[in-house]
DNA sequence: TCTTGACCTTCACACTGTGTCAACCCGGAA
DNA sequence: TTCCGGGTTGACACAGTGTGAAGGTCAAGA
């Protein structure tokens, strides 16, 4: 017979755990003194405690331990039990790995530039989205040949949506492609919910499983700036990234181009 | 300016977590409606949701990133709380990776034999522990040497431990060195507090920084049963063993070995 | 102007595993 | 008998997030 202490110190647990295991059934004491509430604890239930302990460590939860141990499942759920925390083990592992990544790769920007980046990338999932657009032809991809393109081509489908009586439900988006003759395509794209118009081309943007994105402050010709910390951080922690950024206005302000905000977000895939 | 919800769905964030941001004065909505309590977020709050997120994402608490965002921080600290957190994530990246061998290990186990594993090895740490003790000689690393070389030696110590009045604290323990002529220096050895004797020795066991343990029920003729489980174990979770087991026993039973309980202890240092 | 449905508010409880504190009781040694 | 270490219960705390109830608001359509 251990008292609880001496059982908790063998076993490599608090006393407190092993109280809180007894009143989830999970490990009852062999005796409990009716008078006094002392728990004891016999040597065979060690083994228990060890089963517990190493399933612990596993990483089930206690209520998992619970079933495991009391034998409520057959070898096949066993056996998908572990077959799932394996799974999620792999998740963890590969979480990790990119949290260690990142941590590098922001102390190797404070060991260069002295201070920490405030300008934070965050990676995310993006929706498909309903949208009806506009497009037109640019010369280049390049601040000064789109922002004319671009601009106009807003106007007229806002224009045109107002028109038809359609309200965006989200902001407004553009988007590029490579068209013929290296040339690029501007797409001017607001969400909608519902309804359509002849004149403006309603499609679905599709999902970007995952996309860096970095929120841009000001005029879109000094995109640049953004646009290389956002290059950057896909390169530091392991990214690739595909395809043009879209940008979407968070702001905009007719009159003064230093009050935009815009949200790149670049789709990604990790490399390696 | 977005609703609370506009700006939850853009960021990432349920808006639970604004709301939990708010309260913990981690991110204070632009403007709340006085009259309806109304929270709503400009545009050029994003960059502060990203940094939070971002922050959040490398694995720091709220409070770490409260005080992050709000540069109390100099440059060193921050490079010390990423140094901090580099070190954690190696960490856990370890311990995920041996759960993971773990589960493996089982889930082979359970292929192989259809069943889990009742006697569960776990890894402990063992305290360097003081213990007065008796040794001698057996020929072999044999039950059926060890044993009339062992009983004797225990019964000795605890007569002589009696008579000078000192009173163990902990439970037995047997363990082996090799000695001369491929023989085997077998100690019985008891923990005491504090007090000497003329005719026992009075000596620390060393610390085992890592020790896989089982639990072995029954007579010490059949430990093999136990110890192979115990090899294989340490063998599949990508351990390597280390000198002899020490043996702890747990229970104790003169006339009836199938009541006996140990504990098996042996070093382990992890592999690679 | 009224209804409706989506969205907002606050408050509160839940989860998990563990530490810690308080107030009090018990067992064994001096 | 007294004292101390250790036992008992009960409660609060952490961190981050989900969920639900009870009720007020906004915007759009009838």
């Amino acid at each position: 017979m251990f008292t609880i202490g001496d059982f908790a110190a063998f076993g490599q647990v608090s006393a407190r755990m092993l109280r809180h295991y007894d009143a989830l059934g999970l490990l009852r004491p062999a005796v409990v003194d009716a008078a006094t509430g002392y728990r004891y604890y016999s040597a065979d239930q060690f083994s228990r405690l060890n089963r517990i302990v190493a399933l612990k460590d596993l990483g089930f939860s206690l209520q998992q331990v619970g079933a495991i141990v009391d034998a409520k499942l057959s070898a096949e759920e066993l056996r998908g039990m572990l077959r799932l925390r394996q799974a999620q083990l792999e998740d963890d592992l590969a979480r990790s790995a990119a949290r260690l990544t990142s941590v590098e790769a922001r102390l190797r920007l404070i060991e260069k530039e002295g201070h920490m980046p405030t300008d934070d990338v965050v990676l995310k999932h993006i929706a498909a989205t309903r949208v009806a657009e506009l497009s037109a032809i640019s010369p280049s991809y390049d601040g000064e040949d789109i922002g004319p393109v671009l601009q106009p081509l807003f106007g007229q489908l806002f224009e045109r949506l107002g028109a038809a009586g359609i309200t965006p439900c989200g902001s407004p988006v553009a988007y590029y492609e490579d068209a013929e003759h290296d040339t690029i395509r501007v797409h001017a794209a607001v969400p909608v919910d519902t309804g359509s118009a002849a004149d403006v081309e309603i499609l679905s943007m599709p999902e970007l499983a995952q996309a860096a994105t970095i929120v841009h402050k000001g005029d879109m010709m000094e995109a640049d700036r953004s646009m290389q910390t956002l290059a950057r951080w896909i390169e530091d922690n392991g990214y690739r990234s595909d395809g043009y950024a879209r940008e979407v206005t968070l702001q905009f302000d007719m009159d003064n181009p230093a009050n935009w905000i815009h949200e790149f977000q670049i789709a990604v895939t990790k490399r390696n």
